[in-house]
DNA sequence: CCATTTACTTGATTAATTCAAGAAAAGCCG
DNA sequence: CGGCTTTTCTTGAATTAATCAAGTAAATGG
């Protein structure tokens, strides 16, 4: 019975488990901010034959449930992550995409208040810091991920 | 000599002066947070039978010399504006997409300290609040745009 | 262990954006 | 003003992420 937690929070959610569904969540553990594609590529490392359309699936599912959050920066596809609840931040590397956590300074969501809000009811404040990572620093234009 | 604003604007960044991108400026200035579509059917009810192509050539042409900001929450397509300098942020309905202005209640940017950069060099600090505007609050799911 | 509901597979489709090559127009210079 | 060079626009196709749809398979509840 590896990684009970999973499975346990799965149930809580009133999603079934699955094979898939356990597969996509290792593969957002051990890489956070990765892509659909990415995904999909360490979901079949580990049960091949794993269908795209499985992966947009599950993805769906949990963000709908909120067990992973999904983040899309401008110029990016979606990626997903697994800290959910703690309202955190990104950074994104204008040169090469790398995403990294940054975390919220100021309280719970939504952390910022807004002045004039056109009567918006809001319940997000979303942050992202755009600059240029370590790497892209010295070595311009690499194209890595995360 | 009409607008002539804009043609000044566009020779201080080192553009050429064509129809097709002042027909963008127009376009940009009247429907703000306008994707390429509308700023398409924009400038083809003043100038008819510019190209999808030019249309996105200018806009990405406005938007490297700093004339026009384009923002893409996520979930939309990319989206333009004229507001640029004093960097300002949006609220964003989660139920139609649509978007407005909030005023930086900070300071000039990045108007966000970030606490551990893990080495990035962030230039910008982008808040996106995400909410429900006053149409959907009421009817719900209405797909309006803007 | 069966029935029902949810999830997955397969295959096609949509929508936004980008690529590429040639034609046209803008600005510069004499 | 008229040609030259460079930038921009047109045309048409290609790419990519994501979604749709219908049928099959698997998971939970009884």
């Amino acid at each position: 019975m590896p990684m009970p937690a999973a499975e346990d929070l799965l149930r809580a959610t009133g999603l079934r488990v699955t094979q898939p569904r356990l597969a996509v969540l290792r593969a957002v553990a051990t890489s956070p901010h990765a892509d659909t594609a990415t995904v999909l590529g360490a979901v079949r490392t580990e049960l091949e034959s794993v269908s795209h359309q499985a992966v947009y699936d599950v993805l769906d599912a949990l963000t709908r449930t909120g067990l992973v959050r999904r983040i899309q920066p401008a110029g990016s596809v979606a990626r997903y992550e697994l800290r959910v609840g703690d309202n955190h931040h990104h950074v994104v590397c204008r040169a090469c995409g790398a995403v990294a956590d940054i975390d919220c300074v100021v309280g719970s969501a939504p952390c910022l208040d807004a002045s004039d809000t056109h009567g918006f009811v809001i319940d997000e404040a979303e942050v992202t810091y755009w600059g240029i990572c370590p790497a892209c620093t010295t070595a311009p234009s690499t194209a890595s991920t995360d």
